[in-house]
DNA sequence: GCGGATCAC
DNA sequence: TATGGTGATCCGC
C-alpha cells in the first residue's frame, strides 16, 4: 500500500521543509510543488498536530548533534581498525552472496483508490482518495498530481483539490480483490508471503525450473472478451474491453530495459525466441523466463480483477522492493541475478527508498553527507563507529545490495500437548485423504516430530492389519505421540514440525506406484515399500532454510539462541475445491514427475557421486543410492536424538570454520576444504564457540542481531551508542592476520565457485563452495517438496497476528506478542499515550487478511 | 522489562 | 473541525 512512504518525496517527511522549497515544474494538470508546499503549511502551521512535529524534529537534530560530536572525536587510527573489522564482515558478506533465488515483490497500484474506480465508472479519469476527511488511505494517480497523498488528511487534500471525491474504505472489498490476486499468485509460490492486501513477495525459483519444461499450452492464456454472457458479474463490461486492450499493450509489456533480454537470465534455459509473449488472436503465450512469468502474473492479475499491478523480480527481497517501484505504475523492472547488475543498481540508490531506511535515518545518514548506497558504502567504517552493529550490519547488507533470499515466515513452536494432538489428527485425517486418493492402505504408521533445536524424531509403529481411515492412523500416531511427550514430561515437547507416514502397503502395484514418487526416494532405502507422508511443518521450510544459512556464520550457542526464537505465522490458504487446489495438485504431479526423473538419473550415474546426508550433512562417499538411502533413513529413525542434534550443529560450526579457512586460503580445492571439514568433524567440538561466547553476552547478542539483519530488512534503529572497536578486535578470529585481510581484499571479485557440487536430489549442480550451503540445498531438495505441496493451512488462522507481519524475533529476547493474538480490549501503546478521544473514523492502511 | 523511537503498511 | 492504527524491533534506562 502507498503508505507515507511515496516516490517524489511524501507527505511527512517534506512537512517541515516546505516553507523554503522551491525545485519543480508545475504539471499538465494538478499543482506544482511550490503550491502544494504553501498550501499544506497554511493548513498545518500553529496546529497542534504541527506543534508536535516540531518537537519530534528537534529530538531527532539533537541526536545528530549527538552524533556529530562523537564523530568528531574519533581519531584516524580507531577508523583505521573500525575499516578492517568492517570490512571483514563485508567479505563475509560478499561470500555468502545468494543469487540463485528469483524474489517477485508484487505491489498492485493504488489499491483501494483502483478498486473504488473500477466499480464506481463515474470515478474514473476523476482525482479519488480513499479514506475520510481525517485521513488518507490512498489516492488515485490523477489525485497524486495535487499533492493528494496517503497519509495526508482528507482536509487538507481537499484543500490541494477541491474537486477531490473522498471515498469512504471498503475493506471487505479490498480484501475479496486481494483473495483474487493471492490465488494467482499462489500458483507461483504457495508460500508466497503476503505484506498487506496489495503487496506480497513470491520466490518463483521453483516455479521457474519447473516451467522450463513446459508445453506452450500451459503458458497460454485466453484473453478475456466483453462476453454479454457474463454480464451478471458486479463489474462493467465497459471496463473489461478498456482493460483488455490495456493487457496486451505495451505499457504492460514494454517496461523492462532493453539490454534486459540479451543480457539472459542464468535460470532460464531456452530463453531468446520465448522471451516476448506471443499474442495470438485471443490468446497470450508467456515465455520462461523470469520477466515473463511475471508479466504472466500481471496479466492474469489484470484479467481477473481489472487491476494493474507492478512488479519488481531481483535475487532478494530488498531489491524487489525496490524495482517494484522503479517503473510503477503497471510496470515490472528486472535486476538480474548477477553481482554487477546488482552492484549497478545500487550505484546511485538513494537510500531513502530501501525499506527499513525512514525519514529519521534519511536524516541522520544525510548529515554525514550520505544520500546514496555508494556512499553508504564508502562511509561503512565510519557508520561502524557512530551505530550499532545491528544498524551498521543492516548498512552494509544495503549498500552491498543484499537482502533475504528468501521469503521467511514464522511461527510459534507448539508446545501445549493438547494442540500436538490436534495437529496430529489433522495431519492423520490428511493423510487419510490422500490414502484414499491413491487408494492406499498401509501397516506402519510413522510420527516425525522436530522440535525448536530442529531435532529429529522419528517413531513408528506396525499393526497386524492394514488401516487408512483419519481414525484407524490417528488411533496409532496418536500413542507414539502421546509416547514421546510423555517422555519429557513435566517439560512439553517444543515442536516445529510434525509429520505422519503411512507405509508397509501389502501389494506390489501400490509399492511400483510410490516407487515413483518423491517419497519414494525418500524411503527407498529403508523400506521396499515407500510411503505418501504428509507432513507439516509450523515453520516454514524457507524458515529453517534461512536458520541454516545463518548457522554458518555463528557458533553453536548463536545457533541455539535463535532456534530458540520463533514466532508465529502461517497464511497460505488453501482453498476448497477449486481450480486452486487442481493446479497445486497437478504441480504436485509435476514435482513427482520431475523427482522421480531425477532419480532415475541419479540411479543410472551414481557410482562417482558423492551424496551429503541431509540429516547429518556428512559426505557418503562413493556409495550407492541405495546405502545412501539407508544410511539417510538410518539419521532419521536412530535413536541417538542428541547424536543427530550434535552433528548437525557440530557440522555447521565446522563451516564457520571453513569459512573462516577460506577467508585465510581462498585457494583452497574443494577436495581440500572437504578434508579438512571432514576433519572438524572427527575432531572434537572445540570450534563450537560456546565458551567464548557464553562469556560474552555482547557477542551473542550481536550475532543475533546480524542474524536479523541477515533474515530480514529491518528498521535500524539508531541508538548514538558507539561501537566498541576493542571488543571488536578481541573477538575477530586470531587467525586472521592483517595482510590476510588485505590479501583479500584484493581478491575480492575473485570467482568465489571453486566447484560445482551436483545435488543429488535434483540433480542439478549447484554453484557453491560451501559445504553448508549445499547441504542446504539437498535438504530443502529432499523436505520441501513434499512440505510445499502437502502442507496445508493446519495453523489456526486465528491465531495469526496478521499476514503482513515480516519479523522474527530471533534475537534471543523474550518475545511479547508475536504468537498469540492481541486481545481487543488491550491498550494500545498509542491509545494509552495519545489519543484523547476514540476515533470512530477509524481506517487502516492494512487489515488482517484470513 | 518497559517505554520511547522508528519503521512499515 | 480535523493529522491513523497496529505490530514489530531496537535501544536506553
Amino acid at each position: 500500500m502507498d503508505s507515507t512512504k511515496e516516490k517524489n518525496g511524501n507527505y511527512k517527511d517534506d512537512l517541515l521543509l516546505r516553507m523554503g522549497l522551491n525545485d519543480n515544474k508545475a504539471g499538465m494538470e494538478g499543482l506544482d510543488k511550490d503550491k502544494i508546499n504553501k498550501i499544506i503549511m497554511e493548513a498545518t502551521k500553529g496546529s497542534r498536530f504541527y506543534g508536535n512535529e516540531l518537537k519530534k524534529e528537534k529530538q531527532v537534530n539533537q541526536r545528530i548533534e549527538n552524533m556529530m560530536q562523537q564523530k568528531a572525536q574519533i581519531t584516524s587510527q580507531q577508523l583505521r581498525k573500525a575499516q578492517l573489522q568492517v570490512d571483514r564482515y563485508a567479505m563475509e558478506l560478499e561470500q555468502s552472496r545468494d543469487l540463485n533465488n528469483t524474489i517477485v515483490h508484487i505491489d498492485m497500484d493504488a489499491f483501494y483508490a483502483a478498486v473504488e474506480m473500477r466499480d464506481n465508472p463515474e470515478l474514473k479519469d476523476k482525482p479519488i482518495a480513499v479514506g475520510s476527511m481525517s485521513m488518507l488511505s490512498t489516492s488515485n494517480y490523477y489525485a497524486r498530481r495535487f499533492g493528494v497523498r496517503a497519509a495526508m488528511p482528507g482536509f487538507i487534500a481537499k484543500r490541494l483539490c477541491p474537486q477531490l471525491i473522498i471515498v469512504p474504505p471498503n475493506f471487505d472489498k479490498y480484501r475479496a480483490v486481494s483473495t483474487e490476486v493471492k490465488e494467482i499468485l499462489a500458483d507461483y509460490d504457495p508460500n508466497f508471503l503476503a505484506m498487506s492486501l496489495d503487496e506480497a513477495y513470491l520466490n518463483i525459483t521453483k516455479h521457474l525450473q519447473e516451467r522450463q519444461n513446459w508445453p506452450e499450452d500451459k503458458r497460454k492464456y485466453f484473453i478475456k472478451t466483453g462476453n454479454p454472457l457474463e454480464n451478471d458479474k458486479p463489474r462493467k463490461e465497459v471496463n473489461k474491453l478498456r482493460e483488455h486492450e490495456r493487457s496486451i499493450s505495451p505499457l504492460l509489456f514494454d517496461d523492462s530495459p532493453p539490454d534486459m533480454q540479451s543480457q539472459g537470465n542464468p535460470l532460464q534455459g531456452n530463453s531468446d525466441e520465448e522471451d516476448n509473449p506471443q499474442t495470438l488472436q485471443n490468446s497470450i503465450v508467456f515465455g520462461t523466463s523470469a520477466e515473463e512469468v511475471v508479466k504472466e502474473i500481471r496479466f492474469r492479475i489484470e484479467q481477473k480483477t481489472t487491476l494493474t499491478a507492478s512488479a519488481g523480480i531481483a535475487p532478494n527481497t530488498m531489491l524487489a522492493k525496490v524495482c517494484s517501484d522503479k517503473n510503477k505504475p503497471n510496470g515490472q523492472y528486472q535486476v538480474l541475478p548477477n553481482r554487477q547488475a546488482v552492484m549497478d543498481f545500487i550505484k546511485d540508490l538513494p537510500i531513502r527508498k530501501v525499506s527499513g531506511i525512514g525519514k529519521v535515518t534519511e536524516k541522520m545518514l544525510k548529515a554525514l553527507g550520505i544520500i546514496t548506497c555508494t556512499e553508504l558504502y564508502q562511509q561503512r567504517a565510519l557508520l561502524s563507529l557512530l551505530f550499532s552493529e545491528t544498524s551498521w550490519h543492516h548498512f552494509l547488507h544495503i549498500s552491498l545490495g543484499l537482502g533475504s533470499t528468501h521469503l521467511a515466515r514464522t511461527f510459534s513452536e507448539i508446545s501445549k500437548a493438547e494442540e500436538q494432538y490436534n495437529l496430529c489428527q489433522e495431519l492423520c485425517s490428511e493423510l487419510a485423504q490422500d490414502l484414499q486418493k491413491e487408494g492406499l492402505k498401509g501397516r506402519t504408521v510413522t510420527i516425525k516430530l522436530k522440535n525448536v533445536n530442529f531435532e529429529v524424531k522419528t517413531r513408528a509403529s506396525t499393526v497386524s492389519s492394514v488401516v487408512s481411515t483419519t481414525e484407524e492412523i490417528f488411533a496409532i500416531a496418536k500413542e507414539l505421540l502421546r509416547t514421546e511427550i510423555d517422555a519429557d514430561f513435566p517439560h512439553p515437547l517444543r515442536l516445529r514440525l510434525m509429520g505422519v507416514r503411512l507405509s508397509s502397503f501389502p501389494n506390489e502395484e501400490d509399492k511400483r506406484h510410490q516407487q515413483r514418487s518423491i517419497i519414494g526416494f525418500l524411503q527407498a532405502g529403508n523400506q521396499s515399500q515407500s510411503a505418501p507422508r504428509c507432513i507439516l511443518e509450523n515453520t516454514d521450510k524457507d524458515q529453517f532454510l534461512k536458520s541454516l544459512e545463518m548457522s554458518h556464520k555463528k557458533s553453536f550457542f548463536d545457533k541455539k539462541r535463535s532456534e530458540r526464537k520463533w514466532s508465529h505465522q502461517d497464511t497460505f490458504k488453501c482453498e476448497a475445491v477449486d481450480k486452486q487446489s487442481l493446479q497445486t495438485s497437478h504441480s504436485f504431479q509435476v514435482l513427482k514427475k520431475k523427482m522421480n526423473e531425477n532419480l532415475e538419473t541419479s540411479e543410472n550415474s551414481n557410482n562417482s557421486q558423492i551424496f551429503t546426508c541431509p540429516i547429518c550433512f556428512r559426505e557418503q562417499r562413493s556409495i550407492s543410492l541405495e546405502a545412501f538411502n539407508k544410511h539417510v533413513d538410518a539419521c532419521l529413525d536412530g535413536p541417538s536424538i542428541s547424536g543427530t542434534s550434535n552433528m548437525f550443529s557440530h557440522s555447521h560450526a565446522s563451516s564457520t570454520e571453513v569459512n573462516k579457512k577460506e577467508n585465510v586460503y581462498p585457494s583452497f580445492s574443494q577436495s581440500e576444504k572437504q578434508d579438512y571439514e571432514t576433519h572438524q568433524r572427527n575432531s572434537e567440538i572445540n570450534f563450537i564457540e560456546l565458551p567464548e561466547t557464553e562469556d560474552n553476552p555482547a557477542k551473542a547478542e550481536s550475532v543475533d542481531a546480524l542474524s536479523d539483519k541477515h533474515s530480514k530488512e529491518e528498521c535500524a534503529s539508531l541508538p548514538s551508542k558507539p561501537f566498541n572497536i576493542e571488543k571488536c578486535c578481541q573477538n575477530s578470529s586470531s587467525t586472521v592476520s592483517l595482510e590476510d585481510i588485505a590479501s583479500l581484499s584484493r581478491q575480492e571479485s575473485s570467482q568465489p565457485y571453486l566447484q560445482a557440487l551436483v545435488c543429488p536430489v535434483c540433480n542439478l549442480e549447484q554453484k557453491t563452495s560451501d559445504l553448508t550451503l549445499f547441504n542446504v540445498h539437498v535438504d530443502v531438495c529432499l523436505n520441501k517438496g513434499i512440505i510445499q505441496e502437502l502442507r496445508k493451512d493446519k495453523v489456526n488462522l486465528a491465531n495469526q497476528p496478521r499476514e503482513n507481519t515480516k519479523s522474527t524475533d530471533n534475537s534471543g529476547r523474550v518475545q511479547k506478542t508475536a504468537t498469540k493474538p492481541k486481545r481487543p480490549g488491550l491498550m494500545t501503546k498509542y491509545s494509552a499515550s495519545k489519543k484523547t478521544k476514540p476515533n470512530n473514523s477509524r481506517h487502516t492502511l492494512d487489515v488482517f487478511f484470513k
